[in-house]
DNA sequence: CGGCAATGTTGACTTAGTCAACACCTATTG
DNA sequence: CAATAGGTGTTGACTAAGTCAACATTGCCG
């Protein structure tokens, strides 16, 4: 007796084996549930029923709940580094494009906050452990340690250690992005002041200062 | 047959009732369990059990797990308050004193990371509604608007919207408190080397700048 | 001294994560 | 093309944990 679902799409290949790429429906699942319900709410019971696949299914493609919230935060990382990426090349590798890889940032967390949660609000615990997982922030880390370098060669920028900087300049992003994110803040006039400020501190900071010209 | 415990202990009036407290005593194991243990591992039964009272004794004291982490969270930010005031007062509410009240700050973080995981970590779905919490979150952030206000007073300082102000200079801080302590950080060394580099840039992009002199 | 209200306890219910035993399907191989 | 093996999904069961209701206890107040 069939479900009735599709068995196969019909062209390619590997469709693997019952469900049709269960793995990647499990991951989709349980991020739309995040984001609408929050990590708190999600549960793999429901996850499960969601696409028609009993509780346990799961454990075919992950080792736990964990191990799915991990994978979940290492998708997000890939989104934000290619958001950044993106942002950074389409606007001209300069000051502007700094600019941009900056609102694209904070508009990542704005625009998932539970996501972005799961990525850095330390759910995951073997995240000290799971490599992958660090690897995948890491190079989302390294996309802004690029463009500082690149600015510091152009001139634009100051001459202080590029990773030490970049670890200043992720934490003032990521500050903000928390603080507006928390929902701390009153009103969202307030919320939209807040991000052009800390982007202008934050590049007067860190600004080559003309010398004498 | 009387509990081995100590009825009372021996002076005042209100130890309420059978335990001598229990609420406090809940609180504390709360706290311990979580900077020892993490959040995730709390476990009101466990809490009960430390205490030599029964699961859901706790329910006379609070509404439920919620309410018991998010008065955990409360007096994070009554601490966390405590510290950064006292910080500011003994270092001569300058700009000494307002590093001193940074270093407090980030101190209070890597001292206690779960417990300030609780503040800012989303535990707390009611947060939105509770309004204790909000109102010791906000007096927290008074006490930095406060400072910032007086150093603009003294010329120290850009005298942009204080709290616009407070609201950057806290992303900062927090910001940085987050990533050093997410452990995403490699060595100890560079985590040194963060919060120092962090204020001198975070200071010098609201300093009050020298006009021609 | 009697009763009330605040505290604590026990038993039970429910949800959820997880595992083991079993069943099913698809590709590969002889 | 049929047999087999390993990958995939299911069911039943267990355990932990939050929560509630009914019951027990205790201290205070009039």
């Amino acid at each position: 007796m069939a479900r009735p679902t599709q068995p196969r799409p019909g062209k390619k290949r590997a469709k693997p084996y019952h469900h049709g790429d269960l793995r990647r429906a499990l991951l989709d699942e349980a991020l739309r549930t995040i984001q609408t319900r929050g990590i708190e709410h999600l549960t793999l019971r429901t996850v499960g029923e969601r696409l028609g696949v009993s509780r346990s299914a799961l454990y075919r493609h992950f080792a736990d709940k964990q191990s799915l919230l991990a994978t979940v935060g290492k998708e997000g990382f890939r989104m934000l580094r290619l958001a950044m990426a993106d942002a950074w090349e389409r606007n001209g590798r300069g000051p502007t494009g700094f600019r941009a890889m900056g609102e694209a940032y904070v508009q990542f967390a704005v625009a998932y906050p539970s996501h972005y949660r799961v990525m850095f609000g330390g759910f995951i615990e073997s995240a000290a452990k799971d490599d992958h997982f660090i690897a995948e922030a890491r190079a989302a880390f390294q996309v802004l340690v690029k463009a500082l370098v690149e600015q510091q060669s152009a001139g634009d920028l100051r001459r202080d250690d590029p990773v030490l900087m970049a670890r200043f300049v992720w934490a003032v992003v990521h500050g903000t992005a928390m603080l507006l994110i928390d929902g701390q803040l009153p009103k969202a006039a307030h919320r939209k002041a807040l991000e052009p400020y800390a982007f202008e501190r934050l590049y007067a900071s860190i600004r080559q200062e003309l010398q004498i010209e």
